[in-house]
DNA sequence: CCTCTTAATGGTAACAATTATCATTTATAA
DNA sequence: TTATAAATGATAATTGTTACCATTAAGAGG
């Protein structure tokens, strides 16, 4: 029995789970929704907030709540880091497997029983580079 | 040359500094509002939100945007890691020496320019644990 | 000491992201 | 078909944060 017939997919919930199937994609809510309105122009922000919530809650996409402000959501559900810029707030995903040992270093030094790890880059994505370079190279350009 | 001396320390944003002070604390600002009104009974949330941006645009303190929702505020500058209880939502510092190696780990993987690795293990805190264990041992108690 | 200038504050309004509400629609089952 | 329950769309309410602005406080120079 796959998701989609152990959960009631609706219309809207498919559409949503179509948006997210790509790689590497990690829209915000509102991103969601202004891709799912070209499928199906009725849908509400309220659907699309109420679903993503669903589709979280039943293992079918990942929250992502990491990079303060909005949250964004992504449909791949394999173990990975992300990578974040700092300057310009773009998230991907990090192209490094992840840490087996990660989840279980923890193991006996707290009380906490931990799950999960996540893990969040923090740097400058090439295009911020470049314009932080120019920019330092010729302060006149302002 | 102190930070107390470079930086222009008003009232406010001693106090506010002085609630970040203690180790493993990671108020929301809305915490430290509560917290630096008892010494300080005018001061306005505005005046917390304003200095606690320019508080960690100095360095002075660190901004948490990891967890969702509400960010949250430190005064520990040591790079360390962070355990959440998925359940309470409780903030803690993790009882971990930082990996040296994570932020190199993507060295040549990627064109970013990475300087920081934001590490959160998620879990179950203590008290969430026994609250859940109880729980699904006495199905009746609710 | 006084002005002048600038920066910081408190109070409040505005804003943005998210959640709640509720009447209507859609799906499912008897 | 009708009954029942769940999901939707539209919108209002809530929450966390930021922007605004008149007033206050703090230095600097006379």
């Amino acid at each position: 029995m796959n998701a989609y017939q152990k959960f009631k997919m609706t219309p809207q919930r498919i559409a949503i789970m179509n948006c997210l199937g790509q790689r590497n994609l990690h829209p915000t809510a509102d991103e969601v929704f202004q891709a799912v309105r070209k499928m199906l122009p009725r849908i509400s922000l309220g659907t699309v907030y109420r679903n993503l919530e669903f589709l979280t809650g039943n293992g079918l996409i990942k929250k992502n709540e990491q990079g303060g402000g909005q949250r964004r959501y992504e449909g791949n559900l394999e173990k990975h880091y992300h990578i974040k810029c700092t300057s310009c707030g773009r998230l991907e995903d990090a192209p490094i497997e992840p840490f087996e040992s990660l989840e279980n270093s923890l193991e006996g030094l707290c009380d906490y029983k931990i799950f999960e790890c996540q893990v969040e880059f923090e740097g400058l994505c090439p295009d911020c580079q470049a314009k932080h370079s120019s920019r330092t190279n010729s302060q006149a350009e302002a």
